[in-house]
This record gives structure tokens, C-alpha cells and sequence, in this order.
DNA sequence: CAGCAATATTGCTATTGGGCAATATGAAGC
DNA sequence: GCTTCATATTGCCCAATAGCAATATTGCTG
């Protein structure tokens, strides 16, 4: 549950692939596999590693065990956003100052 | 500038510490190197992902190169998070209704 | 242009990680 | 109790990657 596993976890495309498809809903390991030409075991391996990242959770029904989303396991990488965010938004503002300065300049022809 | 290759970068210690160095600022390949117990060429290295991955660029200054961030880079992380941003969110609203609920409840006794 | 300083490139090694087939486990249904 | 279904575990291979030392490159500076 580190920041490291999360992102390590999230920097493969079927571990992300498999997270966009919990976010319609709880679904089992053979449903996660389909969309994927992967065998079983390459799944659950998968499966393991966003378990142990705490991205997702398993729920236990008869043979089958469920996998479901937690999408507060995600709070940890827009934390580490932050500080970055904070400096695009920057960029942006002053993107839109020079706009604006540039409409000043126009206006005043 | 892909998704992947965005993920792939962050998904390493070092290179997401070299990015928070840069948050304060541009600086150069020794300084960058400097606080890890790594060698230079390891840096240079780890650079060269973070540039191709369109989180950082190179200016020319003599001899040196200093690196500096570019915010923006980090967008398609943000971008990606959206959906399960609205998630967890809603998790928060269902909280905070419970917490009403329960007021309620308590002002009603 | 000689020599130094900053960085890039190259070639190598060791580790990690994704993939698979084969097998193990555990619950359901007959 | 035996079979079947869903999944986990194991053991293996190959490719990718982080790391280093050695060397190449580039641009000052004297």
C-alpha cells in the first residue's frame, strides 16, 4: 500500500486496463481475463499485484472470487500530484493573464 | 508522450525524486545526481525517460544541461484518475450523508 | 590548441517482471 | 465420494531495466 507499489502497479496496461473495467462494477477473475489474450495465471498474478497496491479487493462467493475497486487506493498518486498540479494551473493562469494583455493591446489600436 | 510511458517514468524512486527536485527549479545533471548514492550515467539514464516522456526538457547553457519540469507532462496522469476520481468521491458524499443520517437520528431522541 | 568541466554514450551485468503450462486447492453438484 | 468449475500456486523462460565503469563529446578557459 506505498506510493511505489501503487505507481509500479498502475505502469502496466493490462493492470490499468483491468482497473477501467472494475470501475463498471465487481467482476470475476475468467470475466477480467476475457477482454485480454492472457492466460488465467497471468491474470491473477495481475490481480495480486493491484491487491497488494490497494487498488482493489476480493470478495469470496462459492468458488468464485470477485475482485471490486477501491478507488481510494488511487488518493495516494493525486496526493503526489499536488505539488506538480499546482504549477500547471500556474502556467495556465498566466497563459490566461497574456491573453488577456494581448486583448488589452487590441483593443487599444 | 504516451500514457505508458508517463506511468513506466513515475514508476521509479528515483526519477519521481528528481521531479520534486524540480519542482523548485531548474538544475543541472550534477545537482540532480547529487542527493542519490548513484552514479552520473545512472541519472543521465533516468533523464532520458523522464524527457521522452515529456516530463522534463533540456535547455543549453556551455557546457551543462539543466533540466526542467514540465507540469503539463503530468496531465494525462490527471486525466486518467478522472474516472476513479468520481469514485472515491462519491464514497465521501455516501460518508458524509451517513454522518447526517446518524445527526439525525441523535437530534431526534 | 591544451586541458578541464559537464554531460552523453556505450557495453556490460544482475535483477525484476510478464508471460506460460502444469499442477494444486477448494467448493458445488450429482 | 467423485467430478467439475473457478481460481491459486509453482516452476520455468525471456525481455526489459537499473546499475556501473570506461570512454566519447562538447564547450570553456587559459
Amino acid at each position: 500500500m506505498t506510493l511505489n507499489e501503487t505507481f509500479v502497479a498502475l505502469s502496466d496496461p493490462t493492470r490499468r486496463a483491468i482497473l477501467a473495467q472494475l470501475v463498471l462494477g465487481e467482476a470475476t477473475v475468467s470475466a477480467l481475463a476475457e477482454p485480454h489474450r492472457l492466460a488465467q495465471p497471468t491474470i491473477s498474478k495481475h490481480l495480486k499485484v493491484l491487491e497488494q497496491a490497494g487498488l482493489i479487493e476480493t470478495r469470496i462467493d462459492a468458488q468464485s472470487r470477485p475482485r471490486r475497486l477501491r478507488p481510494e487506493g488511487l488518493k495516494l498518486i493525486d496526493d503526489w500530484l499536488t505539488p506538480f498540479r499546482a504549477q500547471w494551473e500556474r502556467r495556465l493562469d498566466r497563459l490566461e493573464e497574456f491573453v488577456e494583455q494581448q486583448h488589452d493591446m487590441e483593443s487599444k489600436k
